[in-house]
DNA sequence: TGCAATTTGTCAGATTATCTGACATAGTTT
DNA sequence: AAACTATGTCAGATAATCTGACAAATTGCA
């Protein structure tokens, strides 16, 4: 596993770098938008990756979004990109139509 | 700064990531072979890359090194490193002998 | 050989960091 | 108006880390 993704960070951290309350994370974390592992005794453990997606989700909440609409379109996004990976596969597998050039 | 120089990692992850008890970590500190920041608080907060550098140190006192002998190894090897860099800066900028090719 | 230095373990006591759960509140939706 | 959302704050508990000291095994060296 890379660096970036790498469960490393604690709690005091994740405070400075994004900026965001203590309350915020753990909010974050209980609305199922990002989800750190834990040391044997509890506390837990964040990547930069945890720390790039936790500053994502504030800046949207800033822009007048709610937590529910961030996680809605991300679901459908998402739908939306398997649908078209498996689009993609079944036309380079058939070719059931035309390409260009 | 990049994710591998960022100092972030506590003390528990780093003995997690290095195998090596909180007492070797610090002592390996008190002998200048690393340099972890600190908290408010005074915790140390070491980088992906400090981790890497502890390994590094452990082995070769595995294999028989002391601390004093790997320091001044390093020393002699950076003073060389100094000494090629400017020699190199004096050849291309002087140009006082040929070069091949 | 004997003494000093090196490296690591361990322990105590103190301090810092983090956790959960609860209550409060301002603003927004329904 | 009532319910919901996002955040602040506080208390009490637990986890994580710190420093300083003493011990001990091994190794270097006078």
């Amino acid at each position: 596993m890379d660096y970036k993704s790498k469960k490393v960070i604690g709690m005091g951290v994740v405070t400075e770098l994004t900026g965001l309350s203590e309350r915020q994370v753990r909010y974050y974390e209980e609305k199922g938008l990002v989800f750190p592992e834990r040391t044997k005794g509890g506390s837990r453990k964040y990547s930069f990756h945890d720390v790039e997606r936790l500053v994502e989700v504030a800046t949207k909440l800033e822009d007048g979004w709610r937590i529910q609409d961030i996680k809605e379109r991300e679901r459908r996004l998402s739908a939306k990109q398997r649908d078209d990976l498996i689009r993609g596969q079944l036309n380079s597998a058939f070719r059931t139509f035309p390409t260009k050039k």
